[in-house]
RNA sequence: GGGCCGUUAGCUCAGUCGGUAGAGCAGUUGGCUUUUAACCAAUUGGUCGAGCGUUCAAGUCGCUCACGGCCCA
């Protein structure tokens, strides 16, 4: 490389270089020259959350009694500088606290020609004693403050923050550091997924985890990625759900199990789908669909109650009811009660079906059996419709190549999909045990895929092989975490609950 | 994939009929010992997303593209 092209290289990484930016090196120079600029020895002792639940109540005069000394650390987010005395704000994982900072408490020459002219962004660390402003605000009277890191790059508006969506999605450590509603949605999405486990492991369910990678992507209808793997030469792919390896576990007689954890199918981007979400999936051994129905709602209402802390969730501009039962109809039920003209004759006759469809616009193939033609008529008609809280049973056969027939209706599954706000949260069934029946179903897949279907599913021989040695009466389910999470946390976009969502380029 | 909207200073945003690029915050300098978006004074800062075109003249009009948002498939 010339020296030429190394100049116009520098050139092009310094194009985002403001004059605020070239200030603040300027800075970090006179840091390092004086020591060392990134100190690794202060321990702080509390953050700023105990703070306020330990001293908030406490009057200016208690405190002053009784000296409480706190060491903190934290963001800069405000200074506000008046002659020999300042306030900051320290931000910190559990909120913020003041920091009451006066000259004359700090060395010589300190406040002046140190502490003035840190940045809205730096790192720093004080230490002091609990105080309360004639305002009335909780504040550390420092007695000794430190610069832990100095932050290069100026932080957004310190009123307006940061909106720009692209931005807060792309840079989502800006986001995080600005927007309290976006942390405050990160940190329940924690607690939903822990509450979650915490439940299933009370139950005595074990959490396994099983591969990502996979010869034969199975256990759902979707379109793969696919990988290379180098030393075996072979192509991978990552999995589309973890649901023929849990099942494998179930034969394997770990009869309670679940996983979360990541999935990954190719498809666009939306406000609802990211290529990689995560999904729980639960196998419950000797229960039927009926059982994990219950489950489902006795999980979901305690997440309401415990970790959201009510019942009735609002999300955009309604609101659901966790507390009352949940509503339970057919796939059928529901196609009729929302299409008052229809006839359960008319949807029973694969004929007049097809017409309801055509009439509705909705695109057929020939490959369609009637079980197909009525999902589609389900999904135009029904779906979004399904706000508070609804299961949805007796899928059909041909769109449920994984689960259990009816017993006294062959031509539907025992199956349930679970609906809130308009969009499929949950999908679960009493497991296809059958291992020739199973063989049967992977068979159809197969002649669609082969008719051009690239979502159809795979024959997945070493799992009919697990089949035949016996796996128990079974249920199973997946819950869209990232879903779930939207509906809990009033999120538009499933964006909006992953920290860090695909984006273009 | 289609439709609509957006992209201007580090951030948040104005920018009229096409006529020399604006504000607040942040920054810099000075002042100020109880502030809360602190305040007061002065001041720096621009590839107007990219390209092409129309025009004497384009942030503004037209076309193409990129990225994002919303809606639809």
């Amino acid at each position: 490389m010339s020296d030429k092209t190394t100049q116009d290289t520098k050139q092009q990484n310094s194009v985002d270089e403001n004059k605020l930016i070239v200030e603040r090196r300027e800075k970090l120079k006179a840091l390092r020259e004086n020591g060392n600029a990134f100190p690794n020895d202060f321990r702080r002792n509390v953050v700023a959350g105990e703070l306020h639940a330990e001293y908030g109540n406490k009057t200016k005069e208690e405190l002053e009694a009784t000296p409480i000394r706190v060491k903190v650390a934290g963001r800069m987010m405000a200074q506000r500088i008046m002659g020999k005395s300042s306030f900051v704000s320290l931000q910190d994982m559990s909120g913020s606290i003041q920091l009451y900072v006066q000259r004359d408490e700090l060395p010589e020459g300190f406040y002046n020609q140190q502490f003035k002219k840190w940045d809205l962004g730096d790192i720093i660390a004080a230490e002091g004693t609990m105080y309360k402003t004639n305002k009335g605000e909780l504040s550390v009277k420092v007695e000794d403050i430190r610069l832990l890191t100095k932050s290069l790059r100026p932080l957004p508006d310190k009123f307006k923050g940061l909106t720009d969506q692209e931005i807060r999605y792309r840079q989502r450590y800006l986001d995080l550091i600005m927007n309290e509603d976006s942390r405050k949605t990160f940190q329940l999405r924690s607690k939903i997924v822990s509450h979650i486990r915490e439940f299933l492991i009370k139950k005595d369910f074990l959490e396994v985890e099983t591969p990502m990678m996979q010869v034969i992507p199975g256990g759902a209808t979707a379109k793969p990625f696919t990988t290379y793997h180098n030393a075996l030469d072979m192509d991978l792919y990552l999995r589309i759900a973890p649901e023929l390896y849990l099942k494998r576990l179930v034969v394997g007689g770990f009869e309670k199990v679940f996983e979360i954890n990541r999935n990954f199918r190719n498809e666009g981007l939306s406000a609802r789908h990211n290529p990689e979400f995560t999904m729980i999936e639960f196998y419950e051994a000797y229960a039927d669909y009926n059982d994990l129905m219950d489950l489902t709602e006795s999980m979901l209402r305690s997440i309401a109650e415990n970790v959201i802390g009510n019942t009735k969730i609002k999300y955009q501009d309604d609101e659901y009811d966790f507390a009352k039962p949940f509503a339970r109809m057919t796939v059928k039920e529901s196609i009729l009660h929302f299409n008052p003209d229809v006839t359960e004759a008319e949807l029973d006759d694969i004929e007049k079906a097809k017409a309801i469809a055509t009439r509705l616009d909705i695109p057929l193939k020939n490959s369609y059996g009637l079980g197909k033609i009525q999902i589609e008529i389900f999904e135009k008609t029904v779906e979004h419709r399904l706000m508070n809280p609804t299961f949805i049973t007796a899928y059909p056969t041909e769109v449920s190549p994984l689960a259990r027939r009816n017993d006294d209706n062959p031509f539907v599954t025992d199956r349930f999909e679970f609906f809130v706000g308009g969009r499929e949260i949950a999908n679960g069934f009493s497991e296809l045990n059958d291992a020739e029946d199973q063989a049967e179903r992977f068979q159809a897949q197969v002649q669609e895929k082969e008719a051009g279907d690239d979502e159809a599913m795979f024959f997945d021989e070493d799992y009919v092989v697990a089949l035949e040695h016996g796996m128990p009466p079974t249920a199973g389910e997946g819950i869209g975490i990232d879903r779930l999470v939207m509906l809990f946390t009033d999120s538009p976009s499933i964006r909006d609950v992953l920290l860090f969502p695909h984006m273009r380029l």
